[in-house]
DNA sequence: TTGACTATATATAATTT
DNA sequence: TAAATTATATATAGTCA
């Protein structure tokens, strides 16, 4: 998306990594959360970085 | 998204839930396949449907 | 950097078949 | 009708502050 078409592969220099990851895994948060109310369904989303920090999101249904 | 504008609101109908929760959970899936792939990123997602089927997608990073 | 912008790719609601 | 299409909303890659 944006101003570039994204191959889906890996981009192998982790600083390049960075703010890819930080925007795709708040973009997938946040349709988790649609996901979740639009259509009353139970989520639980577990996000480990390169760098082993823990995201995650969940809702109680 | 697409031609409607959606609320982030319930979809009271369970039936009118059915299309929107495929569609919305299958995009969600790819984007989780997306950024595990482009970030080397570890996910795992598990989703419940208001009818209890269980949908999962996890890569071992 | 971290965040904002914006041009453009992508996802999807409504529609059609 | 379930799948394909299409029009449009949304997400985001590249850019710049």
């Amino acid at each position: 998306m944006g101003r570039g078409k994204t191959q889906v592969k890996l981009i192998e220099d982790r600083t390049s990594q960075q703010v890819p990851f930080s925007k795709l895994r708040s973009g997938l948060h946040r349709k988790a959360f649609q996901l979740s109310v639009l259509c009353d369904a139970e989520i639980a989303l577990v996000v480990f970085s390169p760098g082993g920090r823990l995201y995650e999101f969940a809702n109680a249904g």
